[in-house]
DNA sequence: CTGACTCCTGCGTTTATCGCAGAGTTGATC
DNA sequence: GATCAACTCTGCGATAAACGCAGGAGTCAG
């Protein structure tokens, strides 16, 4: 496949910088591979790697623990009886990271990004049905202090969902 | 936990319906315990289950060639060197299936949605760079047939990114 | 009742994971 | 330039998990 690149990425590098998790080229193929095959075994992913099966578990231990990677079970929310899906654009005064935070509070939040453009927040929900996507927004998302406008946009079909980007 | 409820949930129940894959309790309990740990092992997911953990292989075996579960490691793009991440929202004319999958095409493109409201698609890109993403609206989604409008929401900073919604 | 089907269990074999001690490098300090 | 601490890798034995398969039990159609 790829060629392996540098087997001693210049071990004690990182020292000093405490939790910093350098992502080296390996670090980056262990993700590209478990984006793939999140099961793969410490093994196998070693050989193609062509590190021990203990440097790399320790890495994928320590990616893990670090926060920067996680290895998770991904479905269709529709499949799984979610119902209703929606994104929701929103228009904010005051403290943008502070009304983020509210929203990510919300169970029924799964993704909450603060950007630019016509909304200066976008807030994607998953409900069981209509009245609970009506509850949400009622109760939780409107009522939250600097909200000015709040556009939905409901799901109709999923069309695409990949969490393969690679790595650059 | 939540109690376990049937253990033996009709066997035999789906035949005919030949590539049907049953969603019952005993696959939710699954997926919700792999949305959580996606490398969680098939003994202790047994014994948490109260099933058997060849019988929990099996199932997840079948969940995952079934496509409606996978298990992938999923990361912050930001953090992998993708430096401009995007919304786009689209207004268009014609087929929406068809004009979802042609974007959907595009690997840069991770996410399409159809959907009701003031846009018909809800696309998130993946870029490296503002030159990236310039190229991508110019040469890739503005141009497909159909497309009447499209507005850029730029992303400054991911705030919640979550997969673990349970199940219903 | 019979047969086909599905799903579960139990168990032996193979494979992977875990934990730890030791070697090699690097950068800072003296 | 020698020493030391910090880091990462390797190798290996003990433990644990995954795999494959044969057998049992339930369900449904004829």
């Amino acid at each position: 496949m790829s060629d392996v690149i540098a087997l001693h990425p210049h071990p004690g590098k990182n020292r000093g910088v405490t939790a910093d998790l350098a992502l080296d080229q390996i670090n980056k193929q262990i993700i590209e591979h478990l984006q793939r095959d999140g099961r793969m075994s410490y093994a196998t992913l070693a050989k193609e790697i062509g590190l021990s099966e203990a440097a790399v578990r320790q890495r994928v231990q320590r990616l893990l623990d670090g926060g920067l990677m996680q290895i998770v079970a991904v479905t269709d929310p529709l499949t799984l009886g979610f119902a209703r899906q929606a994104m929701v654009g929103l228009k904010v005064n005051g403290d943008l990271r502070q009304i983020a935070d509210e929203l990510a509070a919300v169970p029924e939040v799964d993704y909450v990004v603060i950007c630019a453009g016509g909304f200066d927040l976008l807030v994607e929900l998953v409900c069981t049905d209509d009245e609970h996507l009506l509850d949400l927004l009622n109760e939780k998302v409107r009522p939250i202090k600097g909200v000015t406008s709040c556009e939905t946009f409901m799901y109709l079909k999923l069309a695409k969902q990949t969490y393969a980007w690679g790595t650059r």
